[in-house]
RNA sequence: GGCAGGUUGCCCGAGCGGCCAAUGGGAGCGGACUGUAAAUCCGUCGGCUUUGCCUUCGAAGGUUCGAAUCCUUCACCUGCCA
């Protein structure tokens, strides 16, 4: 699908927070393939949510005919990203290494390395390890003035609690990173989230001091919830991409849930959708919100993007099991102990059945036995879909549903499964 | 280098010898209302073998029947002076 203009497509999705010069660009952009690239630090074993705007951005662009070059920062992840909240802890260099490949490989599947516009995956290690103080002094330092790297909101904001030498000169290395994809591969386009702001244009800018050639950037926008607060969280913890980090369960769950106010967004920023589709979707999210057509759309396709097909598929039909509100006897054991393994299940011994205290606990519904029992008394678990209100009250094999499993629950959405063995 | 102030639970922030596991707000969790939404209201919010016990108030010592609260030393932060 090449569309005319992709900038004007990414402007519809709302994916540009930022841009160097919309109108260059534009023509840039018009004028044949352009080489870009958008980079990955390895600060963690999985990327998130806010990394799939990048990957799926950088998609689009190749769909349009672009070169994506996808890189992964085994070098700045040795440095760390100066962030407003406090100095990073360094990660050992293996560490580092074990989580390239990880991250590396969250990326491939989205960009295709094959015909014309092949993507390309880079490492900044590779250029960057070998490099001589000496050199990266004279013929990067040089064309940093420190007085407008103090000036950049996220420095100035660490100068009061402090911010290590190390940090300072990130930004040095991600400029160097644009300077040497420009050199070598032609590449006259960077992007990122619009937390890098700063270090996009550091990169324009030095490319434009080095060797006096113009290059592009755009920032795409943070999500946040409607409340202002940043998205992508769930209980626990990140969105993650990794299935072993988040079931794909839980993360079909995550988009199911979102706000009626930003389905929309959403689905123009995480999904292929046409805008055909994506405008009938919110309508029907207007008129009939119970319906939540917008959300399962939503749902369905970013865990298809990100899981496959047969994961979103079981993730459905774990919910429409657990949540479908009808007698869970009904339900055959095999489509019940799935939707139960989906959800997170864990095992005990049917000679001893614990208390209901502990499995809470034991299914990781609770992080203490405080904290379950706590539940109780509020009012929240549930087992079998019918409320508990002793916490000291002991399951016994008439429980047992299909003949081996508990269905716990905590409040209205969090299932887990017990499995007497 | 000198003087003054600070370091409290996930975050912000009270407390200033016993009634303190520690006021209040935010986040989180549960309930009601709903649509596995938002808003609102209510409750809850260190751990455990739970009418009690254990571990927390920067770190280590000390005073006291008893300390988050007093004293000493150390670490870090902030402000004023040099």
């Amino acid at each position: 699908m090449s569309t005319p203009n992709v900038l004007d497509e990414l402007q519809w999705r709302g994916l540009i927070a930022h841009a160097t010069d919309l109108d260059a660009l534009r023509s840039h952009l018009g004028q044949g393939s352009v080489r870009f690239y958008v980079g990955f630090d390895p600060t963690a074993p999985s990327l998130h949510m806010g990394h799939l705007v990048q990957i799926l951005t950088a998609r689009r662009l190749q769909q349009a005919g672009h070169t994506p070059y996808a890189l992964v920062g085994g070098a700045t992840g040795m440095i760390g990203d100066p962030k407003e909240t406090g100095e990073r802890t360094l990660n050992s260099l293996d560490t580092v290494k074990d989580w390239v490949e990880k991250v590396r490989g969250q990326i491939e599947p989205f960009l295709s390395f094959e015909g014309a516009n092949a993507a390309t995956m880079v490492n900044n290690y590779d250029w960057t390890a070998s490099l001589s103080v000496i050199d990266f002094l004279r013929d990067i330092g040089k064309h940093f003035p420190v007085n407008r790297m103090l000036a950049r909101d996220v420095v100035r904001s660490r100068l009061e609690a402090g911010i290590s030498y190390t940090e300072f000169s990130y930004v040095l290395l991600q400029s160097l990173d644009f300077l040497n994809l420009h050199r070598d591969h032609g590449v006259t386009l960077q992007f990122g989230g619009s937390d890098q702001w700063g270090n996009l244009t550091a990169g324009v800018d030095l490319i434009r001091r080095a060797d006096g050639e113009r290059a592009h950037a755009i920032a795409t926008p943070l999500m946040t919830r409607s409340d202002g607060t940043k998205y992508g969280k769930t209980e626990g913890g990140a969105l993650w991409l990794d299935p072993e980090m988040l079931s794909p369960y839980a993360f079909h769950q995550f988009w199911l849930n979102v706000e009626d106010e930003k389905v929309g967004e959403l689905l123009r920023v995480f999904t292929f959708l046409r805008r055909g589709e994506i405008a009938d979707l919110e309508r029907l999210t207007a008129e009939e919100p119970w319906k939540r057509a917008g959300q399962k759309a939503l749902a369905d396709e970013v865990t298809t993007l990100v899981h496959g097909a047969d994961e979103t598929e079981q993730a459905k039909a774990a919910a429409a099991a657990l949540f479908g509100g009808g007698d869970l006897h009904a339900l055959s054991t095999t489509t019940l102990a799935a939707a139960l393994r989906e959800a997170g299940a864990a095992s005990v011994s049917r000679e001893a059945l614990p208390s209901i205290v502990d499995l809470f606990v034991e299914a990781g519904l609770a992080k203490s036995k405080g904290e379950a029992r706590r539940t109780v008394s509020e009012g929240g678990a549930y087992l079998n879909n019918v409320r508990v209100e002793d916490p000291d009250h002991v399951p016994t094999t008439d429980d047992l549903v299909g003949g081996s499993w508990l269905v716990l629950r905590r409040g209205k959405k969090h299932f887990a499964g017990v499995e007497a063995r």
